[in-house]
DNA sequence: AAGACGAAAGTGGTTGA
DNA sequence: TCAACAACTTTCGTCTT
């Protein structure tokens, strides 16, 4: 049994290695995420060029992902907007001494203008992906979220910028849509009021933009797992670690049963603490737990009663060991 | 007095015609 | 697009510890 639950948010221990580029010794290695292949920023040169496949279960690719990503050195390129790649280019067709342009040359200038002019249409994207990552950062760090799934996040932002998803909506709403859902593929779920909470925008909104999130970036997102919910809740209630486990045991056992179906997660986490905090005499009060699930007294009561009923417990607190 | 209980009406989201 | 529906919330009066 591994002593580690990580309660409150602790960042979880990451290896940065660094990658230094073999033909010019760089150590400015970056991903680019939408090939899947890593290249040198200083030369150009690629490094590798594994494929994923960006139209495939999303999944898959964000596992790819992260196992790749948790190996390029600390800057993190998801939350950096512009490379410092930007050059200006004159509308003159003179040199720097003065001198006109030899025609080649003239020509040449001028499908480098061409996508100067292109390069501008990005810039608006630059400006929007640059406000975002701050936000996303302020956020992130409110909620003590680890930085595997801050870049999670940001990738997920960056999909939906592409698909134009921000038009239009907030972009502090998106980014706490992007963060909530990148917090659920993790399977270290946030209540959806936490996050609303922490970011300026109302329950409602957040909810419409992480819909919003899932269908147009085709993403499944299960359900989140009551279990998942645990270890943050009892360390918020300084519960001991056996009531921990006996809570997962309650919500397995309700799971098998099917008692969980059609629930709210939250209510079933809240109801499984109550009755396993009264069981090993370490009780709280239902206003005490249903705070830290978010949700309300009267539904843990409704979930702790079908708990108690259908699976048997005497209230007074047995432990039950079936 | 605080906590637990339960009824009743209201809310937002999903589903199915 | 609309209505029915299930789960959850809000509110509040009552019972229990």
């Amino acid at each position: 049994m591994k002593g580690a639950v990580n309660s409150t948010g602790a960042p979880e221990s990451e290896s940065a290695e660094t990658l230094t580029c073999p033909e010019c010794g760089s150590t400015a290695v970056v991903e680019d995420t939408t090939r899947g292949e890593r290249a040198c920023e200083n030369c150009g040169l690629v490094l590798s060029d594994h494929r994923i496949d960006t139209g495939a279960e999303w999944r898959a690719f964000s596992a790819e992902e992260s196992e790749s990503r948790s190996r390029v050195g600390a800057p993190m390129r998801y939350t950096v907007h512009d490379k410092g790649l930007s050059t200006v280019i004159d509308w003159r067709d003179r040199d720097t001494s003065g001198k006109k342009l030899s025609p080649t040359r003239r020509s040449q200038i001028y499908r480098l203008r061409k996508w100067q002019i292109r390069s501008r249409v990005h810039s608006s994207i630059d400006r929007n992906l640059a406000q975002a990552m701050s936000e996303l950062e302020r956020l992130a760090s409110q909620l003590g979220i680890p930085k595997p799934i801050r870049e999670q996040s940001a990738l997920l932002y960056r999909k939906a910028v592409q698909k134009n998803l921000v038009r239009g909506r907030s972009i502090e709403a998106m980014v706490a849509a992007t963060l909530y859902a990148a917090c659920r593929i993790r399977q270290k779920p946030r209540p959806l009021d936490e996050v609303a909470d922490a970011s300026r925008i109302d329950r409602k909104k957040l909810g419409q933009c992480y819909r919003l999130l899932l269908r147009s970036l085709k993403v499944k997102i299960p359900l989140s797992n009551p279990v998942d919910y645990i270890s943050r809740f009892t360390s918020q209630l300084e519960l001991s670690s056996s009531v921990q486990l006996r809570t997962i045991e309650i919500l397995q056992r309700s799971r098998d049963i099917g008692l969980t179906i059609g629930r709210d997660p939250l209510g079933l986490a809240a109801a499984a603490i109550y009755v396993a905090s009264i069981m090993l005499d370490e009780r709280r009060t239902q206003r005490e737990i249903a705070e830290v699930a978010r949700v309300t007294e009267v539904t843990v009561r409704n979930r702790y009663k079908e708990i108690v009923k259908r699976l048997d417990i005497n209230s007074m607190g047995l432990p039950s060991s079936h």
